[in-house]
DNA sequence: CGGCATGTTTCGCC
DNA sequence: AGGCGAAACATGCC
């Protein structure tokens, strides 16, 4: 999906929609349960909620989750807060929304032409870890907790039972900038480091939200597809595949 | 044209 | 038991 950042621009576009009325839903019924969205109708929307990469509109019965996976893009009103989604397809077809939602004042599509993209009538959030926006120390203590697993730092990272909303760039963006080598053993890091880690993902969160998402870091899409040098000193990166994703880094400034 | 892609879940194998 | 890797999902883009 869209990362934790890109859920955060969703959730205040959605929030436009708030106190209007639902009049109808349609959903795509490979992506959702046509019964119990279509039961929405008639709902005032209250407000919208995020928690991670997850986006739920709240209504004074019921919760609807929107989760976007890697394509899915939101339109609110017509107008798509994320216009060209990276990764994402290069125009927009109807025939890709999977979730129409109109209101007495305006409306709501989930476009992905991908159909991953799933809706769901209240969503259990509660195995999801602390939110990806907490401040640092919150991160280190949700870090530390689970320094004694064995898997690999960046595969702790992605996990969204720890800390939810960091997606594969985040990750690679927060590992670069901390120097530490992805394939790092999460037992073999010290307080200290994660303390230290937890700064660095908290400083990269602020500075790619103020620039406008996931996609704006210094190990950018296109520095990833040319796996151009380092953006330290021109030395060669490397690509190798964690966790089923494939990660960037520099072998020389993170260790 | 082949392989890759901001993700999650499931399954089989240690 | 628990963790890891591969596969599955589905389709546009480089």
């Amino acid at each position: 999906m869209p990362e934790g950042l890109e859920a955060a621009i969703y959730a205040s576009a959605a929030a436009e929609l708030v106190e209007h009325q639902i009049t109808s839903v349609e959903v795509d019924e490979r992506c959702g349960d046509i019964n119990s969205l279509t039961s929405l109708v008639g709902d005032h929307i209250c407000g919208v909620k995020r928690h991670g990469k997850r986006v739920a509109l709240v209504t004074e019965c019921a919760e609807v989750e929107l989760y976007f996976a890697m394509t899915g893009r939101l339109i609110v009103n017509g107008v798509a807060p994320i216009a060209a989604l990276e990764y994402g397809p290069a125009n927009e077809r109807r025939e890709w929304d999977r979730l129409v939602i109109e209101t007495d004042r305006g409306s709501l599509r989930v476009n992905d032409p991908r159909r991953w993209a799933r809706f769901t009538l209240d969503p259990d959030w509660s195995n999801l870890g602390i939110d990806f926006m907490s401040p640092a120390q919150a991160l280190g203590g949700a870090l530390q907790t689970q320094c004694h697993r064995r898997c690999s730092i960046k595969t702790l990272l992605l996990d969204q039972h720890v800390i939810a909303g960091l997606g594969n760039m985040l990750v690679d963006e927060s590992l670069f900038h901390a120097g530490i080598d992805p394939r790092t053993s999460c037992d073999s890091l010290s307080s200290v480091d994660v303390d230290g880690l937890a700064e660095h993902i908290s400083a990269v969160v602020t500075e790619l939200e103020s620039r406008g998402g996931s996609h704006t870091g210094t190990l950018n899409p296109d520095l990833r597809r040319a796996l151009a040098g380092c953006p330290l000193d021109g030395a060669p990166l490397q690509r190798m595949n964690i966790s089923g994703r494939t990660t960037i880094f520099c072998s020389h400034h993170q260790r």
